[in-house]
DNA sequence: CCTCAAAACTAACAATTGTTAGTTAGTTAA
DNA sequence: TTAACTAACTAACAATTGTTAGTTTTGAGG
């Protein structure tokens, strides 16, 4: 383990009190309370509130957008991709449950880098929804709108991050496991 | 058509910017700008911003929390139950998609009405967890772990608000019947 | 012991916040 | 015409916001 700086212990902080309130609600001095010290020392180490935002949002953001290229290039079944995907949230999530409130609830309060932002999740989404479409294609997955099939499975691995702190007794491959049977296989018997 | 007052039609309107900010980034000036007024005016109509929100989440979490003990207490197959679960969330959502937002996100902000709006939550999701188990043990659903299953759902049918705006074009009909296909059913072919 | 940089501090700022008090214009009912 | 009511207004408030300037404390290395 590398030692955390005292701007890394900033935007740890934040992002716990972040996904309590909400990035409009928290304030400096809510953040440096947390930490023993006056709103003015946070200035030392970071720009400005903004800027603990975006280092949440975007490091996350970019970590998705790269784990699914990997995935999407990958040679793997169009089910096994989507698994890989699946995979990929409960990793990203379980090592960053405070961030991923920011990233699905304050992305728009970030300023200069929304628009990449928003890139970054179209490519994303884009990706997402051609895995999809080839499993369509080529009969591995049934014939319903790929959209709402984009959006269930989405929603699902969107809100880990409200959930995986609760249930902290599960391993992470049996919740990647039951979450693929879940969502891909359905729960009828 | 019911006519539309003064006070609704200002719940209305913070409901919409509530969505796109978020409860604690809009202001009152915000709100009465949008209806051309000023903050001040406001007061003529409503107490507090506060009980702007309390109107907001309230009536909505009543509406599911009374649509769910309906669905509960019916004579149908548990399978049967989460389908019409899916349809009330699809019919409230698409009359209420700002309302949601405030719903999922800023039911933190809740004051005097917080603890009420736990309780709701509670016995809702309650209720959904003991279909599912009765599902299980009636041989209808499949023996994984019943909070996965809740939650996976759940999330789903949480993040419609997000979707249905987007959809505009889907029926009510056939979105809750695409979407009863894909979480019950599966995507696998 | 001294130096120097990192990181804390105090004090203050201008802007914005939700809200109140008091007033005024427009509408309805007597 | 008058009286009452509704819903707007102006002006102001005390508190809180993010941030800056300038100063002091701390602790490690020479």
């Amino acid at each position: 383990m590398k030692e955390e700086t005292r701007r890394q212990e900033i935007v740890r902080i934040a992002s716990v009190l972040f996904k309590e309130r909400g990035y409009s609600a928290v304030t400096m001095r809510d953040i440096a309370n947390e930490l023993g010290i006056k709103a003015a020392s946070l200035y030392n180490h970071i720009k400005s509130k903004q800027e603990i935002l975006h280092d949440i949002i975007i490091s996350l953001a970019e970590d998705f957008t790269a784990g699914m290229e990997l995935i999407f290039n990958a040679n793997d079944s169009n089910i096994g991709k989507l698994q890989r995907i699946i995979e990929l949230h409960v990793h990203i999530t379980t090592n960053n449950q405070y961030g991923m409130a920011s990233l699905n609830n304050d992305w728009m309060h970030l300023e200069e880098s929304l628009d990449y932002y928003l890139n970054l999740r179209t490519d994303y989404e884009d990706n997402f929804r051609n895995i999809i479409k080839s499993g369509i294609a080529s009969g591995e997955i049934i014939n319903v709108n790929p959209e709402v099939m984009l959006f269930s499975i989405l929603s699902t691995l969107r809100s880990l991050y409200l959930w995986i702190p609760k249930k902290e007794d599960l391993l992470q491959d049996t919740l990647a496991n039951d979450l693929g049977d879940v969502l891909l296989k359905g729960i009828t018997l």
